[in-house]
DNA sequence: TTGAAAGCGATACCAT
DNA sequence: ATGGTATCGCTTTCAA
């Protein structure tokens, strides 16, 4: 490795001082317009590239965003995270990103992001504890929370409506004439999942059912695919499950065409929750609770720039509400 | 925001000097287990966080690793990706994400990355020019591809062995008594396409065949559900059809089965390569060259490692053999 | 507009 | 083992 090129060999190079090399690479500032070009042609000569870390130690803000994310596995997270890089991207801003490790508590990799002092964080799909949200803040880093909200806390949270998504199953089913409904659960202690247990649960007893099936799985495919294989071997065989992701849908498809012969939606209807890409495969052709990702994440964002500006406005909750997708595998539609 | 703590704010609350709480927090430094006491304490009363901005800006690394990352959609992507975070987590390293825009050179993101000092730049599925490689190396910065390879480049490479995979999976075909097969092929320019494609068809020749059908798509499940359609309504169907990707496959299966009314594998032979989570669940079954992912992650890292402590050390090229996973989705096997 | 000089918050060398 | 101090590479006053 070469010395390493620094504003100033620049500068002597360009028979500048240094602190019109830095003008330069800042913009804002007006500097001559033949020096400008003398700093540029050295510059580019010597193969300056500015270093943002020095940077950041005089600006106090590393343009970095962090992002936390739980699981990458489910392929709806990855839709998430890219449009999380494009909108960030496009922004001009660098993410850090982070996932938790097994059983790992996410309060515990917050101190080693903000040793990275990023301008923000933005935490997908897990709950932070409120003190470490305030410590956070304390140090100016705004949070904001991605699919998951926690009362009282300081942290801003974009989150689908998923009570009012599991009000729309409820009703789709109670209205296309199914008699024998059945849920399966994502982890009983997740948000996204009691929320949207609870909707539909709600809507269900509105409508006079009181008595419905119950499995509960973990939201990957593997856990629907057993789940729906219990329901579907029980005597008294549900004719229509919604399940707490589509992740688990398509596992209970499966398990109803391949594990046990029956057909979808004639013998059972099926109904899911995201809308991910597989979801609209000819395959599955999956009836679903899409999440309005773009939308999410765009408002994230804005959220996110608010606060930055902002750090004292109140924190926020933004509900975006779901939008049902009719595909073939709830039948009567 | 509060005043930001420094170490010497630790250091006066602590009474000691400020060198010594820089000692406490560097951990390798011997310190007077009383002050050491007093120090954490200071820092843990104070909240004090130290500042990984200023710690690079004098020690010259930053522990953070740059990884681009072409496509995120690709569900073969997340998986890579997740497994790098892991390891990087596992090494205490923090890792800085890119992806392309679409059509957005690769070349010239690194400069945006060069600027944040990472310690280490591993780009998946994406060729950096030569040029741009010895920028980064001429700043210290080793470049490792992963999935795709630049011959005379001082990159270090990891690679699955894509030609003797499509070599097996052509014996695999004729093996199993096809006669009349086809290949549905990636972007044409892009390696991962051209070396799979010229194991399959050099393998093909040496056995004695001559001719084949040929598709084009893009890797994507879409492109390679309408190729499947254009080959397998010909006059000349094809009884096996190698994809040179997963998703490609996915997509033929589902054009053979719901668009054609055609049983997989009786009708139709299809393989793929990659070997996606998808790849086994019940619907697909899929038979396909499995990448041997975290292989290939722990070697990339390894290669990363020795090029950070030796930076003169030969750039490699590490090709890593596929496993030929035979599942339901073709005949005779 | 331009340059000189004072930080930013650590690390690391040099004394003690 | 501990403290003082120069240093990392920039941004940002302050004067000129």
């Amino acid at each position: 490795m070469a010395k390493r090129i620094t504003s100033i060999d620049v500068a002597v190079q360009a028979g500048v001082s240094q602190s019109t090399v830095s003008r330069v690479f800042s913009d804002i500032e007006k500097v001559a317009p033949d020096k400008r070009h003398r700093v540029l042609e050295a510059a580019n000569q010597l193969g300056y590239i500015p270093n943002a870390i020095a940077r950041s130690l005089t600006t106090q803000r590393t343009n970095i965003i962090g992002i936390v994310m739980a699981n990458l596995t489910s392929p709806f997270y990855p839709y998430v995270l890219e449009k999380f890089l494009q909108c960030l991207r496009d922004m001009e801003k660098q993410t850090l990103l982070f996932t938790a490790a097994p059983n790992q508590d996410i309060d515990d990799i917050i101190p080693h992001i903000m040793q990275h002092r990023v301008d923000a964080l933005i935490v997908t799909s897990a709950t932070l504890s409120t003190e470490i949200v305030d410590k956070c803040l304390h140090y100016g880093i705004p949070v904001i929370l991605f699919n998951r909200y926690v009362l009282n806390s300081n942290a801003n949270a974009v989150c689908t409506d998923n009570a009012e998504g599991g009000r729309d199953i409820a009703n789709l089913f109670l209205d296309t004439g199914h008699q024998n409904i059945a849920y399966i659960a994502g982890q009983s202690n997740v948000s996204t999942n009691t929320d949207r247990e609870k909707g539909f649960s709600d809507r269900m007893h509105e409508r006079g059912v009181t008595e419905w099936l119950r499995e509960e799985g973990d939201f990957f495919y593997q856990s629907g695919y057993d789940a729906a294989l219990r329901l579907l071997t029980r005597p008294d065989r549900p004719d229509a499950i919604f399940c707490a992701s589509d992740n688990m849908a398509l596992g209970a498809i499966d398990a109803a065409r391949y594990g046990l012969g029956l057909r979808v939606p004639d013998d059972v209807s099926i109904a899911g929750f995201d809308d991910m890409p597989m979801a609209s495969w000819p395959a599955y052709q999956l009836t679903t609770m899409a999440q309005q990702v773009d939308l999410m994440v765009a408002t994230t964002i804005d959220l996110m720039q608010a606060k930055i500006e902002d750090p004292d406005s109140k924190p926020v909750l933004r509900l975006i509400p779901g939008r049902l997708v009719i595909r073939g595998s709830v039948r009567g539609v």
